[in-house]
DNA sequence: GCCCCATCACCTGT
DNA sequence: CACAGGTGATGGGG
């Protein structure tokens, strides 16, 4: 039956006929699949991705949704699985919901299906308590999202993550561990109602922008990205008046295929099913054209948007993959090959929507700049640092014809005029080798009040008013996972110039949230200078003691409630004052700028030196940051001008961030 | 028609 | 490499 493609590994030129090849009834010419009479709403409001329902006659229009967001455009669409989790929900928020007139139903009633439970007693329980408000996501805001409620479940989803991986890497390998903390945590956030778009749409997705990047599957499900939690294709299920239709809303390429193609604008997509290279045993077969194939193949026809996500190794983290949003493609071409195996498979190509602005071209420019083919363009200085970084700094300006900031000494840490004697001098822990989670003989751990500040792979699990890392006094090896705010530049960084706020920083490699980024190297010094380094016009001054907004970033602890863990201190008053000037002395983070709504935040942290004790500002990423992204952390209000209300001080500078809750000046 | 459960596939992750 | 695992689709039974 698979004579006429057997040899072929070119896309036939003509359309295949699937129907012979697959004994599949053929396709009905479509009509209009949703009802037009009730609610479409005026022309010219759809969103993307709309107008190609009709079926020929509709004018291929440019991609008007894919610069908007967050326009909550009506979707005129109703899928058949509707969303009930929001519908049931919100009513029972409001206190009044029909309450069960219908005696029996809901769940708890422990009749007939004991049998069942059995083997599963967790299911019979009550559903959990909705928690959404407590991170503050409406029922509407669940529905349908913005950048803020994306950036709300986001933080939420990994904050308790993170946690998770602390309480299971504490627990070594003994009892009840929480494997998987990625699943666990999606689903504790998903019963309790926080997640976003939970409505399935084609086209863009309110909140979420093209270039950002995810760490995790489960991250794409909760921000209602892609739905499946492994599957690559998304699919729309539609009802229509007369049929029912089913399209492809988003694909992931996992990169493990063979997607690649030269243009990054194209992606080779290969259909699901036929068993190619998961099961062993059994024969490969072919694929079918059902499911996800069916749903890509209608969209072939219906030229609908697609979302792309592209899988790709980390850099830093082999074993780790990241999931760059690219945007809206369209499926130009399908066709049928014959895989190693003997199957035939579904092959579909997507072509980008042009328009959009760039990002999986920008991360392959990133790579041939590494490998230094075409150089850089606007490089002034490939390493800033002089080698005092492990990795290179380079200075970048592709504004205009500005040559070098001022001239200033780059240093990796502080400078102490004098030992930091605030703190009971403390000797180091005896650990060998590494100091082990969980190990509560470890006086570091204990300092921490029992946890290990790090997951294992370095990330900060949660903001404390202090972090305390092993030092030189300590007697674990320099590798612990304790120090590693001591362990300097991870990434690539660069100091570029911005439009219109001078010099910036911004890192060549994606940065995943709770990452540590740098210190604020420089002179420390004492608080009665700080008057005097402002008047002098000292621009590089951190200053611990300013005023400095609120936000939450750990996790929430009654999510946490099932395990009896619920102690989340996220003590905002800093303990002890610090001041650092980075003028004349200091590292790449003299360089980044303030911004109202930032990607980056500090914390302090303390190890000893000489048995002293020293305190250092780290800087950690806030949330997933896309290479190439502006690094920004707030840089909050001096305490004489927050004592003069919000009058115009002096000294004041007027914010040029652009974030939507831009405070209007800074300084 | 609905609800509930079981099963299955899936471009996961450790 | 094995395997635990969540989600959503599907299908059957009550």
């Amino acid at each position: 039956m698979e004579e006429g493609l057997g040899q072929n590994s070119v896309p036939p030129h003509g359309p295949i006929d699937k129907s012979k090849i697959l004994d599949i009834k053929p396709l009905r010419s479509l009509i209009p699949i949703y009802s037009m009479s009730s609610q479409a709403p005026p022309a010219g409001q759809y969103p993307s991705g709309f107008s190609p329902f009709f079926p020929f006659g509709a004018p291929q229009q440019t991609p008007t949704g894919v610069t908007t967001r967050g326009a909550a455009t009506p979707a005129p669409l109703r899928a058949y699985k509707n969303p009930l989790g929001a519908g049931d929900s919100s009513s029972t928020m409001n206190g009044f919901n029909g309450q069960d007139t219908s005696g029996k139903k809901k769940r708890g009633s422990p009749s007939r299906h004991t049998k069942s439970s059995v083997n599963k007693p967790k299911k019979s329980q009550e559903p959990p308590a909705d928690l959404s408000g407590l991170v503050g996501i409406s029922p509407a805001q669940r529905e349908d999202g913005s950048r803020e409620v994306v950036n709300i479940v986001l933080m939420a989803y990994d904050a308790l993550r993170r946690r998770l991986c602390q309480l299971e890497e504490a627990k070594e390998l003994s009892s009840g561990s929480i494997k998987r903390a990625d699943l666990k945590a999606c689903n504790t956030l998903m019963t309790r109602g926080i997640r976003t778009n939970m409505r399935k749409r084609i086209g863009a997705v309110p909140g979420i922008e093209i270039g950002d990047i995810f760490y995790f599957r489960m991250e794409l499900c909760i921000v209602g990205l892609h739905a499946p939690s492994m599957g690559g294709i998304d699919a729309l299920h539609i009802r229509g008046e007369f049929e029912e239709e089913t399209l492809a809303v988003c694909i992931v390429s996992s990169g493990e295929y063979d997607d690649d193609a030269e243009d990054s604008d194209v992606i080779i997509y290969t259909g699901q099913g036929g068993n190619f290279f998961m099961n062993k045993d059994k024969h490969t077969t072919d694929q079918k054209l059902q499911r996800g194939n069916l749903a890509l193949d209608r969209s072939s026809r219906q030229h609908n948007e697609v979302r792309v996500i592209r899988g790709m190794r980390d850099g830093v983290n082999p074993n780790n993959k990241i999931y760059v949003y690219d945007g809206l493609y369209k499926i130009q071409d399908s066709w049928i090959e014959k895989a190693k195996g003997g199957g035939g498979v579904f092959k579909y190509k997507l072509v980008r929507i042009p328009g959009q602005s760039s990002a999986f071209a920008v991360w392959k420019s990133i790579q041939k700049w590494k490998s230094g083919s075409p150089s850089r363009t606007g490089l002034i200085l490939a390493d800033l640092s002089n080698g005092a970084e492990g990795i290179p700094v380079s200075l970048v300006n592709e504004v205009n014809n500005v040559k070098a900031p001022t001239f200033f000494n780059y240093f990796h840490s502080l400078r102490h005029p004098k030992s930091f004697s605030l703190m009971q001098p403390s000797h180091g822990c005896t650990c060998i080798k590494a100091c082990v989670p969980g190990d509560l003989n470890c006086s570091c751990i204990r300092r921490n009040e029992g946890d290990f500040p790090y997951t294992g792979n370095g990330i900060l699990v949660s903001r404390k008013p202090l972090v305390h890392e092993c030092g030189p006094t300590c007697q674990c090896f320099p590798n612990c996972k304790n120090r590693v705010s001591q362990t300097g530049l991870k990434h690539p960084m660069e100091v570029f110039r911005t439009k219109d706020r001078g010099w910036g920083l911004r890192s060549l490699d994606p940065i995943r949230a709770g990452t540590f980024i740098c210190e604020y190297a420089g002179e420390v010094v004492g608080r009665g200078k700080v008057s005097q380094l402002v008047k002098e016009g000292d621009e590089y001054v951190f200053d611990t003691t300013r005023i400095y907004d609120q936000f939450k970033w750990n996790y929430e602890p009654r999510l946490l409630e099932e395990i009896g863990s619920n102690d989340s201190t996220e003590d905002y008053a800093m303990p002890y004052p610090l001041i650092i000037t980075a003028k004349n002395i200091g590292n790449v983070a003299r360089f980044m700028n303030h911004s109202c709504s930032p990607n980056v935040f500090w914390q302090p942290v303390v190890y000893e030196e000489n048995n002293q004790s020293y305190l250092h500002v780290a800087f950690f990423a806030l949330r997933h940051i896309p290479p190439m992204t502006e690094l920004t952390y707030d840089y909050g209000l001096a305490q004489s001008d927050h004592a003069e209300g919000s009058s115009a001080a002096k000294g004041r500078k007027k914010c040029l961030c652009g974030s939507s809750k831009c405070r209007g000046s800074f300084g």
